[in-house]
DNA sequence: TATAGTGGTGGAAACGTTTCCATGAATATC
DNA sequence: GATATTCATGGAAACGTTTCCACCACTATA
């Protein structure tokens, strides 16, 4: 085994080869304007020279800060975090900042252990997304000013900084295109009512048929929990009802598939028997045949926006962040068409 | 602004309270045997009490690791990163341990850039996906002795501890699939043939024909590079050819998927005129429409095994890693058939 | 020419741990 | 009962930085 001494080249040895202090190294590392050029000169090229680079731990030790942010995810099996890890990812790269990933395998009791363990010292601030029980721990984060935001979560409550999309809005919009298409009897497949989000997608929908006098109908609406097999079994459950609904939208994509199945598995037809909508767009949602409708979530702007507004912090802690949704938009593919009695 | 002071509390603090030393605490904390009972539960409950977290840059600074390790990807964009996060992820949190996410957005720059930077105490160990120019690091790092595996590599020359499937078996299988089928025009799109696994394909693909002895036409080998609009390019470019084939193997799913976007352009069907095959198996390929068959690659298995092998490593310096090829699987669905000569 | 100001630099403390060494008490051995 | 061994603990050094303070040698100002 050739194990050979790892060469750690420190701080002290580039002061000692250059002939300054270790001090003098430390500020023309962080362009400390007190340097004399020549000085300057010679130590950065000894630093080239001898491949030095700082160790983030002394550095994060005595500055304080880490150069890190970190990002809570519940997993990492769906696009839907992939895309928003996407929008976080690529704005942190402009700014130098570095990604720690935690995932929370959708155990809420983790979360806040998580979080506890976080901000000491491994992480200048938190993206938290789908937070599950935030309550446990925005109230501390935001006492210690300790700089945070949460992505796509509802403020139950008071208001604290977070990116979202306009769910509400969303399934009014397309709720609406589907009633405006001529369906009367819509069946609605919920997510994990814990969420935000999903109490303000079922809202919008029911808001729809509201504002354009349609009979809700509590018989159409499923309790599901934003996954595949949820969105299979609701569909099943909705097509047994007399009369079937002529559509069915699913409060995500993922379900939407699941519902897709569980049409076909009956023999009906998508859309010609039955119009399936789904909501965030995914990318799968392209992909799949008949493409899927559904209400865009823009998750890569999402995650944008908030490493965006966590950096406006870092930089400036007297920086109040509030709540920012941003619009969502119906994409209309080839999942939908106007019912069966009337399109003949 | 209800600035508080954030109370950091130290090992110091919790010492004071407790009535012990410093050192004692830290003992407590890292399960060393040599601590009284009653001491030790002393500690623990004044732990709780105050909330106490270690300092992760203090710890890693003295103790020199840090417990968490690296992982570099091209990009977040595609569900097969995120399956092999998956595994990596599975398995670091029975280990404790944290992952810190590098993108390098494809640029094969940064990667060797990154891997200097991350090897100075921010990480343990490193796990690298799709690497583009090992070469540039892999001796830097085996000859410090630093632990790292690389994922889906192809070992161009010396061996380096790295996890991969057998790609060279499983194209194999597949077109041999094909040929049983009746197909003898087989065109077959390339995935960029600077990466291992895209020669790998490639290899299989011509021996099986050469096996079967169907003869090898370079007309229908087109040059790809992984990416969607490759497969749509690449099966226009092989539908044109005269006689055109029958069927087409893409060299992954989402050149695979462009494929049948360029074949359902023509008019064509799949898969009663042209069979369509990929490689890997992502999410999407179940879901499409036909559903696609494919190559089955154990992303998330290679996942967790490259972390597995990456802890050994960590826990035992001197274990000597290797290269694992773990098996590919055909799964067969409903984008191929025989060819429509034959079916008739 | 004396004095105040300024820019460049060295020295040292501090950050919060881990770990090694030393110490004293308690137990085991002869 | 004296010595050797073990065990629990305290004290202090070390990890590699950043940053503050002090110093010196200048250059402006009066």
């Amino acid at each position: 085994m050739a194990k050979e001494k790892p060469p750690k080249v420190t701080i002290v040895e580039v002061a000692e080869r250059a002939g300054v202090s270790l001090g003098t190294v430390s500020r023309v590392l962080n362009n400390d304007i007190h340097v004399a050029p020549d000085t300057r000169e010679r130590v950065v090229s000894v630093v080239r020279e001898l491949g030095y680079v700082a160790n983030r731990q002394a550095r994060g030790l005595k500055g304080s800060k880490t150069n890190t942010i970190g990002i809570l995810v519940p997993d990492l099996g769906t696009g839907y975090i992939g895309e928003i890890m996407h929008g976080v990812d690529a704005e942190l790269a402009l700014h130098q900042l570095d990604l720690m990933l935690f995932t929370t395998h959708r155990a809420a009791t983790k979360e806040a252990n998580y979080v506890a363990n976080m901000v000491r010292g491994m992480v200048d601030g938190l993206l938290v997304v789908l937070p599950r029980n935030p309550a446990d721990y925005v109230g501390t984060l935001s006492r210690r000013n300790f700089p945070f935001v949460l992505i796509d979560h509802q403020g139950t409550g008071s208001p604290c900084p977070s990116v979202g999309a306009m769910n509400w809005q969303g399934a009014y919009n397309a709720t609406e295109h589907l009633i405006k298409l001529g369906h009367t009897r819509i069946g609605f497949i919920t997510g994990s009512m814990d969420l935000g989000a999903a109490i303000e997608r079922l809202g919008g929908y029911k808001a729809a048929l509201k504002t354009y006098h349609v009979t809700e109908d509590p018989q159409l609406i499923y309790k599901g929990s934003f996954f595949q097999p949820e969105g299979y079994a609701g569909a099943c459950a909705l097509l047994d009802i007399e009369p079937p609904p002529t559509a069915i939208f699913a409060s995500n994509d993922v379900m939407a598939m699941g519902a897709m199945d569980a049409v076909r598995s009956r023999g009906l037809r998508v859309p010609e028997d039955i119009s399936i909508l789904g909501f965030d767009d995914i990318p799968q949602a392209a992909v799949v045949r008949p493409a899927l409708t559904t209400v865009r979530q823009p998750l890569r702007e999402m995650g944008g926006l908030a490493a965006q507004m966590l950096i406006d912090k870092l930089k400036n802690p007297t920086t109040e962040l509030g709540r920012t949704e941003l619009p969502t938009e119906l994409i209309v593919r080839a999942s939908i068409s106007p019912p069966k009695d009337r399109a003949g």
